[in-house]
DNA sequence: CGCCTGGTTGAGAATCATCAACATCTGTGG
DNA sequence: CCACAGATGTTGATGATTCTCAACCAGGCG
């Protein structure tokens, strides 16, 4: 059982004596969110050996890695609570974030691959995290053809997502971008039962623009447009959807189709 | 009428288009692509297995759609001769090129998710493609591991490449833009044992752009600009980059830092 | 209290889109 | 085989959105 390696930076690889000690009463049949989450398409008896692979550990802190890029891959990773931004650098030094991940949702995919990360993951704020080692979950998948389909469909989801997001960065202005952001963020509340009209966005404004390729700049200047608009209510990272429609139309391109 | 070619002929090996695409016993055994495609990670055996689900149909003409936005989704698709373009459609009628795919590329998995294809796809010149049925491809990786596993790789390397093609709508200029796209081709003709040199776009200069997020005139006239710098060979589709490294210079940002 | 990070706002600059004209290619039918 | 028409590609002039540079403000923390 002593998976510890020294190389790793992960805060994964150097919790061996935390592990268990607080959380070991949470698994995925008493998650609240086990019905977006992976368990989605399993039966009791199947959550029940997918809930045996999975790790818990304490909570990550704002700014903790979940994993870096280049690092060798061993495992997704399901939000429980908290969010995570995934990014990677390019050869000359620049960051990109790739996607923000709110409670339930899965990340770390683009590692399978090459069997290292491509990119990097760190909590935005206080979050913890379900570790999923892929080796057993693979042999797994092996057995549970539910479990496998919805593996499938998951990292179809994210092709399909990313692909969306092409379109936005290819042809959208940056008021559609940031509109479109907030919608998204919003449905993902409201996924959760949380209020799809009010909440706190973890990310900076750095993030955002470096997300939608757009400048902190721009991005600022759009929330304050928004909010002179009466589409939005803006109070530093506090976010009121005052005008949903109007801001679906924001989304969809301010002029008349 | 008579074309006069002004500029650099010599610089052309114009590709022959007359290879012979419709041999009558074609399996992944003797398929020259076997090594870069599906079958990469199997032994004979497994091979054959699959094999036994793959439907080859007739080549596809030019404009030929593969499967169309929202139709029910059945199966992935490799290409095996030709060229394939992937696009989607927005709410507002916009068309977003998503991809091309050339010979030992698979293509598809976005319709996984939801069970309708979230895209279409169309041949870009004459092209034929392996149909694999999803359903028993599912089966079938139950049994098979190793196919699982290569799957999920495909499906990751899908989602890394999306990811990356993010980072160059969002940070890159033109020159960057068009210049990446060809060094990726050059390098896929590359791996398929072609010229990485001399070859000819399959897709038009409109869909260039459109996938790039420029319009044509631009670039058209990063095309001009690259060949008047002498890194590029243009005659209408057939490229020859006449300086890689310099070409990976423009793909990398032209200013040093 | 002052520093530092993060956010906002303004003015000017740059890249790329738009509009427009023209050139070239393709393929179809005479 | 040629002629023509529509589609595709090129080039130029102009303009808009967004970036860049810069100043300033606000909040958190030592």
């Amino acid at each position: 059982m002593n998976r510890e390696v020294a190389h790793s930076p992960s805060v994964f690889h150097k919790t061996s004596m935390t592990r268990c000690s607080h959380d070991f009463h949470v698994n995925c049949n008493n998650c609240r969110l086990s019905s977006i989450c992976l368990p989605l398409a399993l039966d009791i008896n199947e959550i029940d050996q997918l809930d045996r692979i999975i790790q818990r550990s304490r909570p990550l802190q704002k700014g903790d890695h979940l994993y870096r890029q280049d690092e060798e891959f061993r495992s997704v990773y399901a939000v429980r609570s908290g969010s995570v931004k995934g990014y990677s650098i390019t050869d000359n030094g620049q960051e990109q974030v790739t996607g923000f991940y709110f409670p339930g949702e899965v990340l770390g995919m683009d590692g399978i691959a090459k069997n290292h990360h491509a990119s990097s993951a760190r909590a935005l704020e206080t979050s913890s995290v379900c570790e999923i080692p892929f080796d057993q979950f693979g042999e797994l998948s092996q057995r549970l053809p539910n479990l496998q389909r919805h593996f499938f469909q998951l990292m179809s989801q994210e092709i399909a997502a990313d692909q969306q997001m092409l379109m936005q960065l290819s042809k959208n202005t940056a008021d559609q971008r940031v509109a479109t952001l907030l919608l998204s963020i919003s449905a993902r509340h409201r996924r959760r039962k949380l209020s799809a009209a009010n909440f706190r966005l973890p990310m900076s404004r750095t993030d955002i623009g470096n997300y939608l390729g757009l400048t902190v700049e721009t991005v600022s200047r759009v929330f304050s447009r928004f909010q002179k608009l009466g589409v939005l209510g803006v109070d530093n990272k506090e976010i009121a959807i005052v005008d949903p429609e109007g801001l679906q139309t924001m989304a969809n391109g301010t002029d008349i189709n």
